[in-house]
DNA sequence: ACTAGTAAGTTGTATAATACAACTTAGTAT
DNA sequence: ATACTAAGTTGTATTATACAACTTACTAGT
């Protein structure tokens, strides 16, 4: 990152390799296939939840049979943005529209699709839980800590998939993300627990309550009946509530 | 975001609009054009610079004559991936390598360029300041406060920076990105004075040399005559070391 | 109806990293 | 020598989180 050659640089004319001939062709350059991929994920009781995909079981198609992230080719026709091709595939596999939605970043390279230099756009998801039965056919939940366990996933979809749950920890450690993992009206000690899942450790609940409820951006919805002895206050969102940056992360191992 | 309609998931199957037919078109979909574009950063005296590009005067190009990011169409002949594309792009227009290199995102929709539904992958790069006389034609360095005044741009191209220079700013207040701009060795009032000017405004001195020492990030090369009065100690950053993020972003406005 | 048990919620002190303010030090310029 | 300046230090204040002990509201069992 810092080796440095102090050589003069070339003309941006005589960079020029290729003339342009076709409008189809890019500029004289082949254009690469363009993709986007998902990882939507959501919580249910103890764990993190992602949703994979089967591949078709077709001899024409790669990594038949394995198991990836939703996501496939742009559809220019029908996609205004790369952000609602995301939530498209979003609703064709889950029948919800994301309460969270984030670009994670794009890859692309000559050899991360056989079928020829490709990129692709990575968006994670968060969604309430929807039941299994309500998922569109060869989705299904696979618990985060299992689809590292079987780490065998089509194209570098693991790396993708690796690089969605890494920026969504590290983000869950000074935002109010996991909110966007419930459906109100949820409780504090139920938002903690979805922290707590997504960090795997537990959290304190006083400097929880604290940091959470000075940040002002939830509403009290009267108070709920839970699986406890006491019942809690429930909380919703606020209207036009953006996500909240807090000032300072949850104190990790560091 | 949080519109959410109950209705079940159509199947993956019958989701399928278009059916595969050549190789060479995407699973029977058109391929976006697909560019990279780039942010060049540098520092010098009190200001922070952008590299922008004068746009061929041709009238089959668009924007003919505009200002704009440097960047360009993959060659999917010649660029490994998405990151040594940009490198390259850089090479090219300022004969040096990044100090320091990160995507930013990418941007897609039907409408950015006249030519097509295309995509971009922006990166921010960060370069000790180089001689105007070095760079490449049609090349120059404009101040971040001028690139907004003057406010067109070719293509999105304003937008892309804006996001750029939102990401550079924000991460300067958590980690150590501004010593990338630096040449070593350098004095922690010379890095200091690289944060500065990025936020625009002052920093203290003894919370800032505390926090960047404790960071355990630089190492001393010795005492540097400087324009100053005292001699300062000189920095270098370690090898092999790696982006430093602090514990507590440095206290913004908020 | 009393008592034990449990999770919700509160209160008070400790800690750590930054902010703010005043100071000392090593040099230059007159 | 003396004033000046920027480098660097020292000490106290602030603030958000961490940790620990507590009270409260309810359930369930006898």
């Amino acid at each position: 990152m810092a080796t440095r050659k102090k050589k003069r640089a070339v003309n941006s004319s005589s960079a020029m390799k290729k003339l342009p001939n076709k409008a189809s062709s890019q500029a004289g350059f082949q254009r690469p296939l363009t993709s986007v991929d998902l990882a939507i994920f959501a919580v249910r009781d103890d764990n993190l939840y992602v949703l994979l995909v089967q591949r078709p079981d077709s001899d024409d198609e790669p990594y038949p049979g394995q198991s990836a992230l939703p996501g496939g080719f742009i559809d220019t026709d029908q996609d205004e943005n790369l952000a609602a091709c995301a939530s498209r595939k979003l609703f064709e596999k889950t029948g919800v529209e994301a309460q969270y939605l984030e670009q994670v970043g794009s890859w692309g390279d000559a050899s991360r699709d056989p079928r020829g230099w490709s990129t692709t756009h990575v968006y994670f998801a968060l969604i309430e839980y929807v039941h299994s039965s309500d998922l569109a056919n060869q989705s299904k939940w696979v618990a985060v800590e299992q689809a590292f366990k079987n780490d065998r996933m089509a194209f570098d979809h693991l790396s993708l998939l690796k690089a969605a749950i890494d920026r969504l920890r590290s983000k869950v450690e000074y935002t109010s993300l996991p909110a966007y993992l419930l459906q109100a009206p949820f409780t504090l000690p139920q938002l903690q627990h979805v922290y707590e899942v997504i960090l795997d450790r537990s959290l304190d609940k006083s400097s929880f309550r604290t940091r959470t409820l000075s940040a002002n951006y939830l509403e009290e919805t009267g108070l709920m009946k839970v699986e406890a002895p006491r019942p809690a206050m429930g909380y919703c969102i606020k209207p036009d509530q953006t996500l909240v940056y807090f000032p300072r992360p949850l104190k990790g191992d560091n």
